[in-house]
DNA sequence: CTGTTAGCGCCTTCAC
DNA sequence: GTGAAGGCGCTAACAG
């Protein structure tokens, strides 16, 4: 049977109460023998206090509820990993769930952590949970995206658009024009950013950025895959582009950018000679790809850091004023785009 | 302020009890016209149950704790998310902790996990925690890794020893004979099993095993890299070897076979007629490297499948019998064996 | 069929 | 400096 507080007082003679102060460093002083004694008899008998009862009492899980659309993904899996080592250094514990972007599991589990009264709330990016889905949550809530128009919650979102841009920006810097696009879903905030943003740098340059350069694919290295054959193959290329091949792809996933260099291996087309690539992510996968990715970082360890460093500032103090951050990337050189070829860059 | 059960109690106009009777389908019946009124103040309310007063009533947090040694690599990546997945299906949350190898801190977290009354713990494989430690644990737990000669818990295990043999085995029937062995640190447990079976399965052929052919890297791309740095690195190669240098590498994991082919691209190694690599795991990276990797893949869903299984029948039932079940991988040939362009395969 | 009640283990105010 | 007691919200045994 399991040790609970009243046998440590049985044990050490003193009131449960007493074991309390003595565990908690208070809220009462405890003399320097009853503290003795109760140490003792805790240290014999093993006993741990039970958090769950503690919770109940104290109405503090000390835990936060993270929930993320697909943790295979490595960007996505590297911030949760980030996010969890910080709370784990502040006391807290993450409990995680998957949605798989499908709406109703995504409320399932909303609802599942706000029943075991999480004391926060962290929404990554990829989800359809933002802004009024959110309003019935009683707890602090942090989202990694853009929370819409609504300022009920915190946030911490990549600058999706600028980044895209800079991306799509080196790429033309290093001549092209021709710049196709592969991309998610558009239903996701964090997608249609990048989609808008390769959009508007070209557009800022007066070049074509008409839909048959876009390819949405899954965020996969099977989509990217996909998505490369689509926009490199040779056959049915629409007149729109005179039958011109892109010459270079910005992809808005390193985990999609994977893909694409694998089919542009499988067609015999040359990385950067004859398609450039630059793609957003810098997971660590994009450091060992052959060629090595370039590609927008963005520092998941930073993000994970200020927003969970916010959420618990929420959890202490819940009228701590929200807080609305952007954070930029910064552009990786590797070798798809061309800078170690031709010293165009 | 958050609506409890006595306020659904009041609203409906009955006792608190048959509010619990209805929501929770038992275990007494209540009547058709309790219910409808019971399940109007719910909705009217938006009441929802309180989970930690429930588990601290019912002694059950329908929670399972997850120990891992570091979820960013791939392998452990994957297993930590069917398992998620599994638990979810059955109405199960996870709680999961990296303890990046380190053994007070794999410690702490165990008594976090004890403390807050996880059902049932899992614990990955790479960690200190099997055997003895896990006496004092009262909870069930299930082990993806040996249980040692312990048999407190119940263990599913990939065959690292045949699995590694397995993957030698392919590489010698292709001719090579100095076949080198690039692995983590021996101290974790799935480690040493597998560079036992690189040499097991060497010396079967009567081949040269010898610890000039052991690069101990870290379980990572950088240490893959490293460990190819040296290996194939065409000063100081020991005497013992006659100046020759390895035609094969035997890699114990993909993220290092990530790192090797990466290292044998800069050093002008072609994969793999100058050096053939089959590595370990069989993750979504493996099947997108170029040239992809041929490697043994174990089935994480199947382990996770067959592990969260065994686990949820012991938090059923205390009483069911331990199992220990060892799962082999299967050979997925991929394009750095040779298979592919010498048909000797 | 329904209501009352005794805890689950802990924290903390209040009385000594 | 210490002990007794109430209650966090819920479940289930016990009485009606």
């Amino acid at each position: 049977m399991v040790v609970t507080r009243s046998d440590v007082a049985r044990e050490a003679g003193v009131s449960p109460a007493v074991v309390s102060y003595v565990l908690n460093n208070g809220p009462r002083p405890a003399s320097a023998q009853a503290r003795a004694r109760v140490l003792d008899a805790v240290q014999k008998l093993g006993y741990r206090p039970n958090a769950i009862a503690s919770a109940l009492r104290a109405g503090s899980t000390r835990t936060v509820g993270f929930l993320t659309p697909n943790r295979g993904n490595p960007f996505f899996g590297a911030l949760a990993e980030a996010v969890e080592q910080n709370l784990n250094d502040q006391g807290y514990l993450m409990l995680a769930a998957n949605t798989h972007g499908y709406q109703p599991d995504e409320l399932k589990l909303l609802r599942t952590f706000v029943d075991r009264r999480v004391d926060g709330l962290i929404i990554s990016g990829g989800t359809t949970l933002v802004g009024p889905t959110l309003q019935e949550v009683e707890q602090p809530v942090l989202v990694f995206d853009d929370p819409g128009s609504w300022a009920g919650c915190s946030s911490v979102q990549p600058e999706d658009h600028l980044d895209a841009a800079a991306a799509v920006d080196h790429l033309q810097n290093h001549g092209h024009d021709l710049i196709a696009c592969v991309v998610g879903p558009p239903r996701i905030g964090s997608e249609a950013r990048r989609l808008a943003g390769w959009r508007a740098q070209q557009r800022l340059r007066g070049v074509y950025a008409g839909d048959e350069l876009v390819a949405f694919a899954d965020q996969s290295e099977a989509g990217g895959d996909q998505a490369a054959r689509l926009l490199l193959s040779d056959h049915g290329r629409p007149a729109t582009l005179h039958g011109r091949r892109p010459t270079a792809l910005f992809v808005a996933s390193d985990v999609q950018a994977i893909g694409v260099l694998w089919a542009c291996h499988e067609l015999g087309v040359r990385v950067p000679e004859d398609v450039a690539v630059v793609s957003m992510g810098g997971t660590r996968a994009a450091a060992y790809s052959i060629p090595t990715l370039t590609t927008v970082r963005q520092d998941v360890v930073y993000l994970a850091t200020t927003g969970c460093t916010q959420l618990l500032r929420l959890v202490a103090d819940p009228l701590t004023p929200q807080t609305h951050l952007r954070v930029r990337g910064n552009l990786v050189v590797g070798q798809t785009c061309g800078c170690t070829v031709a010293g165009s860059g």
